[in-house]
DNA sequence: CTCCTGCGGCGATGACCAAC
DNA sequence: GTTGGTCATCGCCGCAGGAG
């Protein structure tokens, strides 16, 4: 199979940097992917807490996989490849039981505004900004309209939605999706296609509704 | 320097076929 | 019928090179 685009430079220094047990070089590869891989992970399986458990294994399996990282791939398709691997994984399992972290009746759910962002005498440290980003797709994927888009993507065939999910929401591209998922470079084409249509039609169907 | 043209890369799309 | 896969075609865009 084509592997594509070598690693870089600079994803080689930071490998070392890793295997070195570079504490600050492992916190800022997390930061860099941690929000993208649990997106990604929530394309799998059922719930946020799944996803964390399916990108915490995938941190492990980043560190104790490194020593065999031979750069013949970016780091992020690596790393993205071993991401998709444990969800798939998980995914399946999840498809036959409920999972432990499922079961919250709900009442626990992340409060709406983070704590961090009160002083103790309970102002503001970071006052809600306000919405002036109010252009017809920003209020279009804010609410109602985002849901129905996220129903759909569940929704989609599983390769179609990781095909959609990695170019569409991460931003990847092509050629490292091909990489990643390992299919060719004309079938990626047309599964982000079909996806697409079918979030399409989805927004279509909703619009009708108002 | 600017404009035009040809070319290549890439994405979008439709049609068709195969497997389940 | 659904999904995955391939192929062909079209259009857009950026770039290089030549003409004026």
């Amino acid at each position: 199979m084509a592997l594509g685009r070598p690693a870089s430079p600079e994803d080689l220094a930071l490998v070392r940097k890793l295997l070195a047990g570079d504490e600050t070089a492992f916190t800022s590869l997390i930061e860099a992917y941690h929000g993208r891989l649990t997106r990604l992970a929530l394309s799998f399986v059922k719930t946020q807490a799944s996803a964390q458990e399916v990108v915490q294994e995938t941190w492990v399996g980043v560190l104790s996989g490194l020593k065999r990282f031979e750069g013949r791939s970016s780091l992020k398709t690596w790393i993205f490849r071993i991401l998709i691997n444990r969800a798939k994984t998980r995914g399946v399992r999840e498809a036959r039981t409920v999972p432990f972290s499922a079961l919250g009746d709900g009442d626990e759910a992340e409060p709406a505004v983070e704590p961090e962002r009160f002083r103790a005498n309970g102002g503001w440290a970071e006052p809600p900004h306000r919405w002036e980003d109010d252009t017809p797709e920003a209020l279009l994927l804010r609410g109602e309209a985002r849901q129905r888009l996220e129903q759909a993507i569940t929704e989609l065939p599983p390769r179609q939605r990781t095909v959609l999910v990695l170019r569409d929401l991460e931003g990847v591209s092509a050629e490292e999706v091909c990489n990643i998922m390992g299919i060719a470079e004309t079938n990626q084409r047309v599964m982000l296609h079909r996806a697409r249509s079918v979030l399409h039609r989805a927004l279509e169907s909703y619009l009708d509704e108002e």
